[in-house]
DNA sequence: ATTCTGACA
DNA sequence: TGTCAGAA
């Protein structure tokens, strides 16, 4: 499932091709890269080579567009996505908090004493287990 | 032939 | 956003 994510990211298509999927003009194109989305790579003679991941970022923004917010709105969208994005990153990485370990203790507590995770009760009331 | 950057009659 | 120029 991951070969897939990577040619979605293969920029492969030149402006000329972006333009006929996306019915975008070039100067629309180039000046949505200059307002920070849609970062297409170069080649070695400088041209744009765009990815498939690229051509749907260009129709989400046409679409965003087309029901009335502009660059600025466009803008604070993505950077919000990105904030949130970047927080799950962080959280991924940080260590287990101490309610994390009560958690985990607890259970392998459960686990050893042969007890299931709703009958807590029965074993203060069970003195024979 | 295609695309790039810069500029605006 | 369109379009034209001069270069790659």
């Amino acid at each position: 499932m991951k070969e897939k994510e990577l040619r979605r990211s293969q920029a492969v298509l030149p402006i000329g091709t972006v333009m006929k999927l996306t019915n975008l003009s070039a100067r629309q194109i180039r000046y949505y890269e200059e307002q920070g989305l849609v970062i297409p790579e170069r080649n070695e003679g400088n041209r744009r080579m765009y990815s498939l991941n690229d051509i749907d970022k260009l129709l989400e923004i046409k679409d965003f567009l087309a029901d009335g917010i502009n660059m600025a709105g466009i803008k604070r969208i993505y950077e919000e996505q990105a904030q949130k994005e970047a927080q799950k990153q962080a959280q991924r990485s940080k260590p287990l908090t101490d309610e994390d370990v009560r958690r985990i203790l607890r259970d392998e507590f459960i686990n050893v004493s042969g007890l299931s995770k709703n009958d807590g009760f029965s074993f203060r009331n069970n003195r024979n287990l």
